[in-house]
DNA sequence: ATGAAAGCGCTAACAG
DNA sequence: CTGTTAGCGCTTTCAT
C-alpha cells in the first residue's frame, strides 16, 4: 500500500500538501503544476487512501449499518439492501448488514458497528409495520425501511400503502368487478389499515357501496382458507383484492376447489409479498410489487442526506415510479408501487 | 465515546496499562488490584474500544468481505450469508457483503473494502460452479463458498455432490423404483456432473445398469418440459432424482398433464435450489436442502483460520450434518446435505 | 504557496 | 510491575 507519505517523498514535497491535492482542496493553494505532479505519482504508484487513518481523523467512516429483521424469511430483503447497497456505493459509502432477527444477538451487533464507527443506521422490518427501535439507535442517524417508528421520531421510507389498495381495486373496478372482496391480515400492521382504506375509498369514488361482509382479514393459518371459502360462498364475489400472495393463494385455492378459474370466472389483484405463489402463478394473478429495490435505494439517500455529507439528487434516481417526495430529511417519504399487469383480471388492458 | 487516556486518568495509571489490562495480557504483569480497577473504570464508564485506533495499529480490521455473485435471483444467498454472519461473529469479525454481479462494479467495491483493510474474502456462486477468481482477491486470504477455482488455488465450502446423486437414487431404489431416470443440467457444473456420477454409482451398486436414454439434461426454459414429457412417454420412469426443483417442476407438470400424481404414480426426489417450487408443492416432494448456512459458517470459519487468527472448534459446530473435514486451512471441505423426507417417494419412511 | 507539527486512539518496544 | 516513547496514515491548524 502506497502512502501519502510515499507520495510526498517521490514528488519532494510535504504529506500536507499530497493531502490538499489528493483531496481536491487545492485551490490556487498549491500551484498548479506541482499539484499535477502529485496526482502523477498518485496514479503511477497506485495510491490507495487508507480509510482507516482518514476516518479515526475526521470521525466519519463513511460506513452505514442496515439492520434487518425477518431477513431470513423473507426473499425480499436482499432486493432493499441491493437498492441501499447502490445507493451507497454511488455515495462513497460502503453498508454492513446485520441480522435483526435475535433482539440479543442484534445489540452485540450494534456494539460492534459502534466500535467500527458507523455514520448511521438503517433499519427494516420487511412489511410496513409500527417498530421499536432500539435504544442504542436513537442517538445516531437513522432511516427506517418499510417501518415506520412507534414514536414517529424517524424518517423512513414505506411503499404508498393507501394507494395499493386504491390503485387494486380501482383495477379490479375498471376491469369490470361490481362485487369485490378484500382479503386482508388480522394483524394490525400500517400495511393493512392503508390498504383497507385505500380499498373503501376506491369503492366510494366508483359509487360502490363498502360492504364489510366483503372484508376478511385473515392470518396467514390453517383456518384462513376456509374463510375465504365462506366468504366466497355467501358473498360471490367476482373481484378479489389480496393484501399478499399468500392471501391471493386461499383465493386460487377457493376457486380450484370449485371448478372455477382465476382469470375467467373471477379476478384477482395481490401484492407480492412473499414470491413464493406469485412466481408460480404469476401468470393467472395480477401483481402490486413492492418495490423494494427502490425503498432501500431512497431510504440510503435520506440516510446520507441525514449524515449530512450530501443532498440527494432527484436525477440520479431513475427507478423511482413516482416523483420524489421534497428533499427534507426528517419527513417521511412513501414510495409508490407499481402494478404489474398479468392475464388474472378479466377484460385486462 | 470512553478512550483508554480517560480511564488512565481516573485510575492513575498510563495508558499502555490500560491497554495492556484491557486486552487481558497482564499476566503477572499488572498488579492484579491495580488491574482490577482499570477494569471496574472500563465497565464504569462504558467503554468501548475504538476498533479503527486499533486497526490502525495492528494492521487488522477484523473485518471480512463477502462477495456473493446472484444474490438477487436466489433466496437462499442469505442463509450462506447468514451463517458466515453468525460464525464471524462468534469470532469476533465483522462482515461485509457486496454484490459481484456487475463485473465492473465489483472492481470498485473490492478496492474499496481494501481500502477499509478487510483480512479477507469470502466468494460465493451460489451454485456449485468452477469459477474464475477476480485477480484482484488473490492476494488475501481468499475462502470460496459453493464453487470452485478453476486453478484450484483456494480452498472452498461446497456441497458433496457425488453424495447428493448417491442418496438420492439409493432413496428411490429402496421405495421400490426400478426405472430411475435423471433429469439433469445441460450446463456443465461440478453440481451437475458430480450428482450424474452419484446417481450412476448408485444404480450400479444395487446391480442396476444405467440407460443413458433415462438421463436427461435440459436448460431451464421452454424446451425442457417437452423433453421430459418425451423421456416420460418413452420410457415410463417409475422414480425420478431432479437436479433441482426448477426441474421437478417439469416431472410434477408432465404428471399432472397424464392424470397422474407424484408420490403415488411416481416418485420425485429433488434438489432444492430455487426455493418457489420447492415451497410450494412441498408436500408432494422429497427434497434435498443444500446445506447453505453450513457452508456460510463453515467457510467463514475455514477464513478466520487462515486469516490466522484462531483455530476451528469442531464442538461449535453443532449444525453439521456429518463429521467435519480436518481442520487444513488449505484442502477443500465437502458439506454433507440432508435429505428431507416429504411424501412424494412412493412406500416412503 | 508550502511545510512543520500536532494529534485522532491505540499498540508495542523498551526503559526503568 | 509500570511508564515513556514512538508511530500506524491521515487531516488540519499555524507558521513561514
Amino acid at each position: 500500500m502506497t502512502t501519502m507519505k510515499q507520495i510526498a517523498q517521490r514528488v519532494g514535497v510535504s504529506v500536507s500538501t499530497v493531502s490538499l491535492v489528493l483531496n481536491d482542496r487545492d485551490g490556487g493553494r498549491v500551484k498548479p503544476h506541482i499539484a499535477q505532479r502529485v496526482r502523477d505519482a498518485a496514479e503511477e504508484m497506485g495510491y490507495q487512501p487508507n480509510a482507516l487513518a482518514r476516518s479515526l481523523r475526521t470521525n466519519r467512516t463513511h460506513i452505514v449499518g442496515f439492520i434487518s429483521v425477518e431477513v431470513a424469511t423473507t426473499p425480499y430483503a436482499g432486493r432493499i439492501i441491493q437498492g441501499a447497497q447502490d445507493a451507497l456505493s454511488e455515495l462513497g459509502y460502503l453498508l454492513i448488514t446485520v441480522n435483526g432477527d435475535d433482539d440479543k444477538a442484534v445489540e452485540g451487533e450494534i456494539r460492534a458497528l459502534k466500535r467500527y464507527g458507523v455514520d448511521g443506521f438503517l433499519y427494516s422490518a420487511m412489511s410496513n409495520r409500527v417498530v421499536d427501535v432500539p435504544e442504542s439507535l436513537c442517538s445516531f442517524p437513522l432511516v427506517l425501511v418499510d417501518a415506520t417508528d412507534a414514536e414517529n421520531r424517524f424518517p423512513s421510507v414505506e411503499p404508498d400503502e393507501f394507494r395499493i389498495g386504491y390503485d387494486a381495486t380501482t383495477r379490479l373496478i375498471e376491469a369490470g368487478c361490481g362485487h369485490i372482496a378484500y382479503i386482508g391480515c388480522l394483524q394490525p400492521m400500517i400495511a393493512q389499515t392503508g390498504r383497507a382504506e385505500g380499498y373503501r375509498q376506491a369503492l366510494a369514488d366508483h359509487g360502490m357501496r363498502f360492504d364489510e361482509r366483503l372484508q376478511c382479514d385473515v392470518l396467514n393459518n390453517g383456518t384462513a382458507l376456509r374463510a375465504v371459502e365462506e366468504l366466497y360462498d355467501a358473498q360471490r364475489p367476482d373481484g378479489f383484492f389480496c393484501f399478499n400472495d399468500a392471501r391471493a393463494w386461499y383465493v386460487y385455492e377457493t376457486a380450484a376447489r370449485r371448478g372455477l378459474t382465476v382469470g375467467r370466472d373471477m379476478s384477482v389483484v395481490g401484492v407480492d409479498n412473499h414470491r413464493v405463489f406469485a412466481e408460480t402463478f404469476s401468470p393467472q394473478l395480477t401483481t402490486i410489487e413492492l418495490p423494494h429495490y427502490e425503498m432501500g435505494y431512497w431510504a440510503a439517500n435520506r440516510l446520507v442526506a441525514a449524515i449530512g455529507d450530501r443532498g440527494v439528487d432527484e436525477a440520479q434516481w431513475p427507478r423511482m415510479t413516482a416523483p420524489l417526495p421534497p428533499l427534507d430529511a426528517t419527513s417521511p417519504a412513501k414510495v409508490h408501487c407499481t402494478l404489474i399487469e398479468k392475464e388474472s383480471v378479466r377484460g385486462g388492458r
